[in-house]
DNA sequence: GACCAGGCACATC
DNA sequence: GATGTGCATGGT
């Protein structure tokens, strides 16, 4: 996939802070919109923990409307400040200095704050290898025949961190590439019913999925 | 007008 | 535990 599309930069935020903000806000998505909620914050000059903390919920739901579902996300922004205020001082130094998996648990129990985002923020903010699964991750791998089509998000996560060394910049870089090919070349179903399956996969589907899912696929 | 996008929480059965 | 639904904008 490198070879083809080349580095892709991930992820395309100046500040750590940043980052995160864009963590929830792409949540069920496009990046495009993403981006201009977080230019809206950039412009209001609070795109800060101290400055996103001081700012009324309504004020910020405003600010971040082009990114959709407004008012569920700037609650779930405001939650994490709440969080990331009481637990670390709104410190983002002191609170990637925590332990990995002891921080994931943590900001899984930030209503609005799910697996993925856990882990976009662990890897793009904190550069701690816990690879990101995604929509087109879970396509991608699904399509190819190495998950069911039900598998859930450890499970996928299980069968990447099994097959991956854990680097950083590597987890980075992979989840970049997924998300560029599945954009351009493996649409959604039902688009894409007709798109093949590599026929030399498909027979081999259910031992596949035993082998790194641990059980067989149920459809 | 329908579908999609770098999810998540919650209700209901 | 599985399944369905609300949240909502903007591009194709």
């Amino acid at each position: 996939m490198q070879a083809a599309l080349g580095p892709q930069g991930w992820w395309p935020g100046r500040t750590r802070f940043e980052i995160i903000v864009g963590a929830i806000l792409t949540q069920n998505t496009s990046w495009r919109n993403a981006a201009r909620a977080i230019r809206s914050l950039r412009e209001a000059r609070v795109l800060t923990p101290p400055g996103l903390a001081a700012l009324p919920q309504t004020h910020l739901a405003r600010l971040i409307r082009s990114a959709g579902h407004y008012n569920i996300k700037a609650d779930r922004l405001k939650r994490f400040l709440k969080f990331l205020r009481h637990r670390y001082a709104l410190s983002l130094r002191r609170m990637f200095a925590q332990q990995p998996s002891v921080l994931r648990r943590e900001l899984l129990a930030v209503r609005g704050i799910g697996p993925e985002t856990a882990d976009a923020i662990l890897l793009y903010a904190g550069d701690i290898p816990s690879f990101v699964v995604d929509a087109y991750t879970r396509r991608i791998f699904g399509r190819h025949g190495l998950i069911p089509s039900d598998a859930t998000y450890e499970e996928v996560q299980r069968l990447l961190l099994r097959a991956l060394s854990p680097d950083a910049q590597q987890f980075n870089e992979y989840h970049a590439l997924l998300v560029a090919v599945g954009k351009d070349f493996c649409r959604p179903q039902p688009r894409c019913a007709r798109c093949p399956l590599r026929p030399d996969l498909e027979r081999h589907r259910p031992a596949l999925a035993r082998r790194f899912v641990g059980r067989p696929p149920k459809k």
